[in-house]
DNA sequence: AGCCTTTGACCAGCG
DNA sequence: TCGCTGGTCAAAGGC
């Protein structure tokens, strides 16, 4: 019944795999942009125990598509298809509560 | 019937 | 070299 909410970016994802982060302690799901020519990824993780409390979203580089399915442009991309940034230094995002990070 | 999520297995990098 | 952790794949199930 508990289904997690995360922050729609606009985007559509594909689940690929879900985790448990040792490391951390967190649940991790492993999402990917359905576009074909897309690589752009996505990592969500959250606390076992309190999942709105404590999500975070990662994005992996860029969309090689313009404009996301819905209107919401939450997720601001640094350069969009003409810069291809794959580093490790990716977006960090909160959901309403544990709002951080960049 | 099709699409997406789920879960375990497999694989790779590092200590 | 082996073991561990993290990342991805793939088949089954659910909607």
């Amino acid at each position: 019944s508990s289904h997690l909410v995360m922050p729609e970016d606009g985007y559509e994802w594909k689940k690929y795999g879900q985790k448990f982060i040792k490391n951390i302690q967190k649940i991790r799901s492993y999402f990917r942009c359905r576009h074909k020519l897309c690589g752009a990824k996505k990592k969500v993780e959250w606390h076992p125990s309190d999942p709105g409390g404590d999500l975070r979203v990662v994005y992996e580089g860029a969309h090689q598509h313009g404009s996301p399915a819905s209107s919401s442009s939450a997720a601001a991309e640094t350069g969009g298809a003409a810069s291809n940034r794959y580093e490790l230094g990716a977006q960090y995002f909160g959901g309403g509560a544990g709002a951080r990070s960049q």
